[in-house]
RNA sequence: GGAAGUUUAGCUCAGCUGGGAGAGCAUCUGCCUUACAAGCAGAGGGUCAUAGGUUCGAGCCCUAUAACUUCCACCA
């Protein structure tokens, strides 16, 4: 009783803290910890506090193991596998809204009775964890190449040890009901064997070979890398319109003819072994056949034919650089062109570049602009926005370089992953997915596998000392086939990360082994993923299941978007605008996080994420705390039971009918993955009509005692209702539900393995759905008509219900009690006409019924006439728009029975209700 | 150069198979109503980018235009 008197003292406090400190809401928090802190009972704090009860709930859900999945024939299973983060990563915005999903789906699918797998894992991120280490390193004044390949292995394990759990540890905070007994990481044994497999096998059947072409280098990361890590970014730049002289027929270069072209790269110039023209290009036919001298290197290279270059574009004059440029690699290739390497792998210029060997390659492009200048070659320079390709990782500009390098040949594998989705056996939602799905299937090009990096799956080729013969095997061969020298040696390189993360899906389920987990979890059933991955992964991995497995990887790939900041930009370290996850918990709780994130958005569309919003989540979080312990409060010291059939009450019948229609509504939105369509009606069921009316029109017969058996349906009704909007909304938000769940049903142990709600036909009240609406219509006319005049709540009035309907009559008498409560009603009368109601009381319309309020004092005939007339002329409105539907012949031949029959109820019912308008106009004029 | 997306209230966004425009936040008014002031009751605010078309009926389907965003290509 003192406590409740502190509290009470305290509440006042925290009211006024509105307008005031900080200092105050501290201790009005203190007191609801204090609160739970004492009680032994069940009794739930005021306010909602997330922090204490995540932690211990999900220990609980770990320790009772049901996240755990195993085989059992009997039940249908359910697998999402996890897009396994990296080790290096921290939790972001991206992951929470990746895992919210994933785990939406996968609670859902396990309240339904399958048997939901989610498979969780972490990704050895290849060169990401690689410079972190060689950082980590550099502090330590440590060169990677001093310390050794072994020892520096050594140091990335030791790293992926500790902090490689950070990003799952983080994963739990969210919720995430992860099957953690079967955790993965994509270079453990199994993966390890997977990764072997695929490439012996794809090797033998030729679809992986060993190449010299032109790749992508990152002269930082010193490793090559796929073109779909590189980004191209616009960059101010330069052209550099430069001059070669024609050579003469004696063999020297001509001072007076020359071929003018534009560059952006001078530097490449080192490496020239052609100028292009176009073969039909009228204005240089007559150097068909000759050649230029290429300056500074006094080279004398051929002037070739290419219907490459763009006879508009420039002076249609190209420098082909083959060994620095994918499009000069292709021409140099038609033409038998030499290749010349002028940089080294840090993009320094090489012995080829004769006096410049040494220096960076800007540095070159300089001096050489300096040089050619000098030579009087250098015609103008023009400023340029180009776009350039950078290493999407470090952001350094790329160089192409030919380089010997792996590759997957991809024309042949691509065929089974276009026809999956084609065929819709893989179904891309949002489905505009396709279209950026079949844009890249269409242009694919090979696949550069391996990279110059030593924290991988190391390529399973031996080179022969002797012979250099190539074996790719499983195993380091004990003598070369071919020659049979004993010494062989492991190809240096790894392979790309998403090499091992294409095999994912089922390298997890135990394959290469053909084990039960495989048979029965694969294929998998959704991919929930970021649609910034689709090249990366989710291709890799469609056509790695039916190269593999002879089967699609999954059924659905899920999309979302990206979550942005407030101003709609990407969150960025180098912008410092990420918000933490974490922080967010800590301030509002994961389910709040987790509803922020759901709602309001569609799949694949980007979000910004906003506070206003996330307290807006919490603030739901609240509520549904406190109507479940205004529920439980009241259910104290009362055992309540199944109530007979005619006990309900036509307001239970209505809340019951009205939840049926939810649990319909929300599981199929789900099962359509429209997660956030369902979640919005669930909120607003529970908010609007659980909260907001159907509790408010219960408290009556919740405070009174006298009649059990009345008190008694509204206590089933109150609880039955709120345990199934707890289940709808438990795969939303797991902490809170369960919290309450368990503290109402103390029989049961868990809500995340109760059963989901099913639609249940006899649950639907029409006819109590119609006669609570009728209600809820007078109450709101009522409180709009007291709010408008400004009548305080607090004084209660008479209200006449009258009507020629005895039914409409009976509906209110049924709900006399709750319908005074709210309409502020001192005493409900009902009756046929209006006799001895005061001829100047106010009135309200509503369909098959005129309401009156005399409020003696009050009364202002001209304002009452004035409100009369406008809702008047909103019903001449309405009835104009209905009439002209109707009279519209073609609209009667035409639509759909129902709308039309719909649409003469309308009338019917404008028409009455324009009807007791008039009448009461009539009266008052 | 190619493609996709977006354009709906002051702001951020929903609107699921075409059938009377919604939410949250913000604004205004009144309430410390015995679950909740993280709340309750009410109000204002929209030519659904523009122009055509299909349809009995269009925010939704079609065509064109404009602005913004993103992806792909990479003409030196």
């Amino acid at each position: 009783m003192q406590r409740g008197k502190l509290c009470g003292r305290l509440r006042t406090a925290q009211f006024d803290e509105r307008r005031g400190t900080e200092k105050l809401r501290f201790e009005a928090a203190a007191c609801s910890e204090e609160k739970k802190g004492v009680s032994m009972s069940k009794e739930l704090a005021k306010t909602y506090d997330p922090k204490g009860i995540e932690d211990r709930l999900y220990q609980k859900w770990l320790d009772k193991k049901y996240f755990h999945a195993e085989v059992d024939p009997s039940k249908k299973p359910f697998t999402i596998v996890i897009p396994p983060p990296n080790i290096t990563g921290q939790l972001h915005m991206g992951h929470a809204l990746d895992n919210t999903m994933q785990d939406i789906l996968i609670r859902f699918k396990r309240m339904q009775g399958y048997n939901a797998l989610w498979q969780p894992g972490t990704d050895h991120a290849s060169i990401a964890t690689e410079v972190k280490i060689i950082e980590k390193l550099k502090e330590e004044g440590i060169d990677k190449h001093d310390l050794g390949r072994e020892k520096f292995l050594e140091r990335a394990w030791e790293w992926k040890k500790e902090y490689g759990g950070r990003i799952t540890s983080q994963l739990k905070k969210m919720g995430s009901s992860c099957d953690w007994d079967r955790e993965r990481f994509t270079m453990d044994e199994g993966c390890n064997k997977a990764v072997t497999e695929v490439f012996v096998k794809m090797h033998e059947k030729g679809y992986i070979y060993k190449g010299s072409r032109i790749i992508n280098w990152c002269p930082v990361c010193n490793t090559s890398i796929s073109d779909a890590e590189v980004e191209y970014q616009e960059q101010a730049g330069h052209f550099w319109h430069i001059k070669y002289p024609l050579m003469n027929e004696d063999g020297t270069p001509s001072t007076t003819e020359f071929l003018t072209f534009a560059t952006t790269r001078p530097e490449t110039m080192l490496g020239d072994t052609a100028v292009a023209i176009h073969p039909d290009d009228e204005r240089y036919q007559h150097l068909i056949g000759r050649s230029v001298m290429l300056p500074i290197m006094n080279r004398v290279i051929p002037i070739v034919t290419d219907t490459y270059v763009d006879r508009e574009f420039g002076t249609g004059v190209v420098k082909i650089t083959p060994a620095h440029d994918p499009n000069d690699f292709e021409v140099g290739k038609r033409h038998n062109l030499p290749i010349i390497n002028v940089m080294n792998d840090d993009a320094t210029i090489n012995e080829n570049g004769g006096k410049f060997a040494g220096m960076d390659r800007y540095e070159a492009r300089k001096a050489i602009v300096v040089e050619l200048e000098e030579l009087g070659l250098l015609v103008k320079i023009e400023d340029y926005t180009h776009n350039v390709g950078t290493h999407d990782r470090c952001k350094t500009t790329i160089e192409p370089l030919v380089k010997e390098q792996w590759f997957v040949k991809m024309d042949e594998l691509i065929k089974p992953a276009v026809e999956a989705v084609k065929k819709g056996e893989i179904k891309l939602i949002p489905e505009r997915m396709e279209k950026t799905y079949f844009n890249w299937t269409d242009n694919i090009r090979d696949w550069c596998i391996s990279r110059q990096l030593w924290w991988g799956h190391r390529i399973p080729a031996y080179y022969c000392d002797k012979c250099g013969e190539v074996v790719v095997a499983k195993e380091m061969p004990g003598k070369c086939p071919k020659c049979g020298c004993e010494h062989l040696t492991q190809d240096p390189d790894t392979l790309d990360t998403w090499f091992s993360s294409a095999l994912w899906p089922f390298e997890t389920l135990g394959w290469p082994e053909q084990t039960e987990d495989l048979k029965y979890f694969y294929p998998t059933d959704v991919l929930v993923t970021g649609y910034d991955i689709i090249f990366f992964w989710v291709i890799r991995m469609i056509f790695s299941g039916y190269e593999q497995m002879g089967e699609k990887p999954f059924k659905t790939v899920l999309f979302h978007g990206l979550v942005r900041d407030s101003q709609g930009r990407k969150m960025s370290k180098s912008l410092g605008n990420g918000i933490d996850p974490l922080e967010i918990i800590d301030q509002y709780g994961a389910d709040a996080l987790r509803l922020t994130l759901i709602t309001g958005n569609a799949p694949g569309n980007d979000m910004r994420f906003y506070y206003e919003r996330v307290e807006n989540s919490r603030n739901f979080a609240n509520k549904v705390w406190n109507a479940s312990r205004f529920i439980m409060m009241n259910m104290e010291g009362k055992e309540v039971t199944v109530p007979a059939d005619g006990d309900l009450q036509p307001v239970d019948k209505w809340i019951l009918s009205k939840l049926n229609t939810l649990v319909k509504d929300a599981t199929e939105n789900m099962e359509n993955f429209e997660l956030g369509i369902a979640v919005q009606k669930v909120y607003d069921f529970i908010w609007d009509e659980f909260c907001d009316w159907y509790i408010e029109m219960v408290k009556p017969r919740l405070y009174n005692s006298d009649d059990a058996v009345s008190q008694n349906a509204a206590l089933w009704t109150l609880k039955t209702v709120l345990i199934d909007a707890l289940k709808l909304l438990h795969p939303y938000m797991p902490f809170i539900t369960e919290e309450i769940f368990c503290t109402l049903q103390s029989e049961e142990e868990s809500i995340m393995i109760s059963k989901w709600p099913e639609y249940d036909e006899s649950r639907c009240f029409a006819k109590e759905e119609k006669d609570i609406e009728i209600i809820k219509e007078a109450v709101r006319g009522i409180r709009n008509i007291r709010t408008e005049m400004n009548v305080a709540p607090s004084r209660k009035a008479s209200v006449f219900v009258v009507s020629e309907d005895q039914a409409i009559l009976d509906t209110f008498t049924e709900g006399r009690l709750f319908f005074a409560s709210l309409a502020y009603a001192s005493d409900v009368t009902m009756q046929k006409d209006k006799s001895g109601i005061a001829q100047d009381a106010v009135s309200v319309v509503i369909p098959g019924a005129t309401l009156y309020i005399p409020f003696a004092e009050l009364v202002d005939i001209a304002q009452e006439i004035e409100r009369l007339k406008k809702e008047q002329k909103r019903l001449e409105g309405e009835l104009a728009r209905v009439n002209g539907m109707l009279s519209n012949e073609k609209f009667i031949s035409k639509a759909p029975e129902t709308k039309i029959a719909e649409e003469k109820e309308k009338l019917a019912k404008y028409t009455q209700m324009m009807e007791q308008v008039n009448e009461r106009l009539a009266q008052l004029q």
